[in-house]
RNA sequence: UGCCCGAUGGUGUAAUGGUAGCACAAACGACUCUGACUCGUUUUGUCUAGGUUCGAGUCCUAGUCGGGCAGCCA
């Protein structure tokens, strides 16, 4: 089964109050078509929240037939870089593989809307295009910084955009409280035409960075804070890493954002819950410039939050620079890259991102739930294999040194057909230290002295001695092999209660092995005064295993299931001759406890 | 404390004025050459107080609790 292939593909539509909406737009053909946005800045690689949007942007213009545009919402060049456009490209795509790649629209490579040229009334509308062209490359807000440009001189023109010299201190003093009403900047009312004139020199480069700013004309006596005449550019002498040196003035993002969306004839933008009181905005700047309509809107929904998980980028970055972890594509981080490495296919993360549903309401999910799709997308394609990560040795006194008896082992029991291999029994083999108790608690079903379990696919063994070293640590164990239980033989049937995995002493292959715990101790290392109080210090430990000998061969994509212990994947410090893999979760374990 | 938003079992979510359902988790049992998977059973819920209505989780009022917003960040 090809890795990207998934139950979820196939399950169906989710309903949520979005969608509702949505669906309405589509009954009364409110909109030409569905076009939805997925606008990450380039600041930070992809984390799990985000695919809860991208899985809702794209998923509402799946079931639309419509688009979805991956937009750069780069308007800020100091903390943007090429480097994350590709990651998150990477990781978008590798997300949605096999599942919404065909709603996936870039634009032609180059492509910029022109500036306005007429009183505000121009369709910029960039067609989508083909993302696998070489043509073609993703929206990016600063490809939009002419057009943008012309909108602010036509907000001028119109009396609803001013130059305001006010500092960044006193604009905050004028802005007042969310109590108390703002004060009108002394600079409000300069003509329209001493606003061009200072606008179109803020853009020639005459002044420093802070010396003035473009406001929109709103009302500073609003109770949404946001209306108190917000900031539509500021000035910052930066090259932008992809627009380049042009600009020294750039946009600010409730300005960027909503012409964006325009721009690209997005339908529905749909965001998260803190820019609730910015939709005010959003909507003021669209009908002020008296764009044609139908006019993209705003929707919000709560941003997924995962028990035992941290988030937020800011947060995520200290983790790596702190060397908690190794790096943004860690194993135990819940960005995208740190999932794929571990293992963890795409589906499981679209089932998990859209099971938990759309609301406006911030909850805690619990992380079973994704361990839970998790197990299941594996369970159903993962082949199983045979590793010991803890090995004792087992001498089965009863075989002549040199022989190997072949086990016919089953690949995936969950196949319709499964398909078998073979493993060779030898006299000496390796099995986990878990499996064996010289004072075995209550009710333990493995292997204790005299006596008996299953070697899985094998034969029943009995142990007969415990053999110590001088410091008394176990050095092997002797037990003797019932081969008439073997498959096939007269005894075959019969029944003990334990079966263990194994594997030949003498025909194995040793790997490294990453034992993945999740990184925090508490449900919510986010309310905590500082989360590096929680770390779980056990999150990663590397064993030495055993592994049986087909192992030798495993590729990157493939998703092994080591019987009894968990499911694994190559991780890519893997090299030939050098087999490390990664516990992507271990199998659901009801008698721990 | 100004404005806005929200509240359904342990967790998440559904019910669009008409039987409170589903998933995860938990517990027990069946099955088992994976203590997995699968199957069965069970426990646990509409924030509070009023009101409207034949009927309220849903509508109204008030309260309680929680969240968001005062970057020249997005």
């Amino acid at each position: 089964m090809s890795a990207e292939t998934s139950p979820s593909a196939s399950a169906p539509a989710p309903s949520d109050f979005i969608r509702d909406i949505v669906a309405r737009h589509v009954a009364e053909q409110r909109y030409p078509r569905i076009v939805t946005r997925f606008p990450p800045e380039p600041n930070g690689y992809l984390h799990i929240g985000h695919a809860k949007s991208i899985c809702l942007n794209f998923g509402i213009a799946r079931e639309n037939g419509g688009t979805c545009n991956l937009r750069f919402d780069d308007t800020n060049p100091l903390k943007e870089d090429v480097e994350y456009v590709e990651s998150i490209t990477t990781d978008l795509r590798w997300l949605i593989a096999g599942w919404a790649d065909h709603c996936l629209a870039f634009k032609p490579r180059g492509a910029h809307p022109a500036p306005l040229v007429s009183q505000g009334k121009a369709d910029l509308y960039i067609g989508p295009a083909s993302p696998d062209s070489p043509e073609s490359e993703p929206f990016y807000a600063s490809d939009y910084f002419a057009a943008l440009h012309g909108y602010a001189v036509e907000l001028i023109k119109r009396g609803k955009a001013y130059v305001c010299d006010l500092t960044p201190k006193e604009t905050e003093e004028y802005r007042g409280a969310p109590d108390k009403p703002g004060r009108e900047s002394p600079w409000r009312h300069r003509s329209v035409a001493e606003n061009l004139d200072l606008f179109a020199r803020m853009n020639a480069g005459e002044f420093p960075d802070g010396a003035r700013t473009l406001r929109a004309k709103i009302d500073m006596a609003s109770p949404n804070v946001w209306l108190r005449d917000p900031l539509l550019y500021r000035i910052r002498h930066a090259p932008h890493y992809h627009a380049g040196d042009q600009w020294c003035i750039y946009p600010l993002y409730d300005y960027a954002h909503c012409l964006s969306d325009y721009l690209e004839g997005i339908s529905h933008s749909v965001c998260s819950i803190e820019f609730v009181p910015h939709r005010a905005l959003y909507d003021w700047i669209l009908e002020a410039l008296e764009l044609p309509r139908p006019l993209p809107r705003q929707y919000e929904f709560a941003k997924l939050v995962p028990s035992y998980t941290l988030l937020s980028k800011r947060n995520i970055l200290r983790l790596v620079q702190t060397g908690t972890v190794a790096g943004w594509d860690d194993p135990r981080l819940p960005t995208l890259s740190g999932l794929r490495r571990r293992g963890i296919p795409a589906s499981a993360i679209r089932r998990f991102v859209i099971g938990v549903g759309v609301t406006t309401y911030i909850s805690v999910t619990d992380i079973a739930v994704f361990e839970h799709v998790i197990r299941d997308e594996l369970n159903a394609r993962a082949a199983r294999r045979l590793a010991v990560l803890r090995p004792i040795k087992v001498v089965l006194t009863n075989l002549p040194p040199d022989t190997a008896l072949e086990c016919e082992a089953v690949n995936n029991p969950q196949d319709e057909q499964p398909t078998t291999r073979r493993v060779p029994l030898t006299r000496e083999v390796y099995i986990d230290a878990d499996d064996f108790a010289e004072v075995p608690p209550p009710k333990y079903f493995r292997l204790k002295p005299g006596g008996e379990v299953r070697l899985k696919y094998a034969c029943i063994i009995k142990c007969d001695q415990v053999i110590k070293d001088a410091a008394g640590a176990i050095q092997e164990l002797r037990c003797t092999a019932q081969l008439d239980t073997r498959a096939g033989e007269p005894n075959a049937s019969k029944k003990v209660k334990g079966t263990i995995h194994w594997v030949s002493a003498t025909r194995c292959v040793d790997a490294e092995v990453r034992l993945y715990d999740r990184l925090f101790t508490v449900p919510e290392p986010g309310a905590e005064p500082d989360f590096m109080q929680v770390v779980n210090p056990k999150s990663l430990e590397v064993v030495a295993a055993k592994l049986e000998a087909s192992l030798a061969g495993a590729q990157a994509e493939d998703r092994f299931q080591f019987e009894r212990l968990g499911y694994f994947a190559l991780d890519r410090d893997a090299q030939p001759g050098r087999l490390v893999f990664n516990r992507t979760i271990s199998l659901k374990d009801t008698w721990a406890k």
